[in-house]
DNA sequence: ATCAATTTTCAATTATTTTTGAAAATTCTA
DNA sequence: TAGAATTTTCAAAAATAATTGAAAATTGAT
């Protein structure tokens, strides 16, 4: 095998490599509820070493214009892409945080934002509806089924909601630790289990 | 207002909290890639104080018994679910695990099964892919734009790759830690960040 | 202000996921 | 083993989500 031709698969095998990972992210990504389009447009963006712009989405992952910019503006909207201007040029450009914590960090927050926040919120909304039924109107023999189930029904709310807002605790640790959190808490769980 | 009335609202207000609490479980779940019924059913057995039967999920969630079966299965393929045989009746009966950590602790078993292993995978072999180009056929003068993008690409699955393994032996710790695992570690990382 | 380039919007279409329901399979009882 | 009760299966239907494409809006240069 000739040591020195400048392969001529490397630029093939590159793109076939690079095909597959946008491919798995983007199915990763429809694993967890986030669409498969975006999710590959992220990794097109995370891989691309310059911006690109809305034609070049267009092509690469052949989806339609509006689809195209539609996803971007979802990307902005997560954090996790910035638009670019490259001067001389009309086009705007994008470009994705290339450090996978930061990444992390924002998937993190955003998340929070639309989803732990809104249960905490919810879960609260039930626990006060059932609560207050328990201290309106019952003497203190408790024993009769209604009171009990209503017991019992709360005290799964209340496990529930403490759990989320440990969770909840939990990301605000790692989205604020700067660097690479995750690593430290894994350790440090690691020492004391 | 009466106090000593054995509230006639009780049972509805309860009953609407339950209900909040189901609806709510679906709508997360979805957001998070998991079918609703799916939720629902889990939530409805989580809430529960004795099993239920397949009837029984099919009248209070309202579905089929071809769609009632299926998920009632799907839990019990989760681990989070477990059937019991209710003497002098010939139905199954299905319950839900009580306790939210052990619930936690399942639910990140299934998933690094199902997505992170074969993500580590895949990511391995998108690398090996990559990497057998790198190293062949490339003198040491190694400026040639090629091997710049393919090394700027090299960098990127490492620091992905890195990544996820954080996140698998994370949680790994998790799952193995016995009890309240997420809150030493947030309390660990309290403490150093 | 005008106009061409570019981006955004959104109703209609297409694709995907979930649910149904009844037939087939299984299980339990006698 | 027969037969009724129960569960499972899966093709078809319904519901939901994503995408298209062309018209409308916006932008930036002159």
């Amino acid at each position: 095998m000739p040591e020195s031709t400048p392969n001529p698969d490397a630029e093939k095998r590159l793109h076939e490599s690079q095909e597959r990972f946008i491919t798995l992210w983007g199915q990763m990504a429809s694993n967890w509820g986030i669409p498969r389009t975006m999710a590959e447009t992220h990794a097109l963006l995370f891989l691309s070493d310059e911006p690109l712009n809305t034609d070049d989405v267009m092509e690469r992952l052949d989806v339609s214009r509006g689809s195209a910019s539609m996803t971007l503006r979802a990307l902005l909207d997560w954090g996790i892409a910035s638009r670019v201007h490259q001067r001389g040029d009309r086009k705007e450009y994008f470009q994705a945080e290339q450090d996978v914590w930061k990444l992390f960090r924002t998937l993190l927050r955003e998340r929070k934002k639309r989803e732990i926040e809104p249960l905490l919120a919810e879960l609260h909304t039930c626990r006060e509806l059932s609560d207050s039924i328990k201290t309106r109107g019952k003497r203190k023999r408790a024993l009769d089924p209604e009171t009990a189930r209503l017991k019992a029904f709360n005290y799964k709310l209340d496990d529930m909601i403490s759990f989320v807002e440990m969770i909840d605790a939990f990301s605000n640790r790692l989205m604020n630790s700067s660097g690479k959190g995750l690593e430290l808490a894994a350790k440090l769980l690691a020492k004391a289990s």
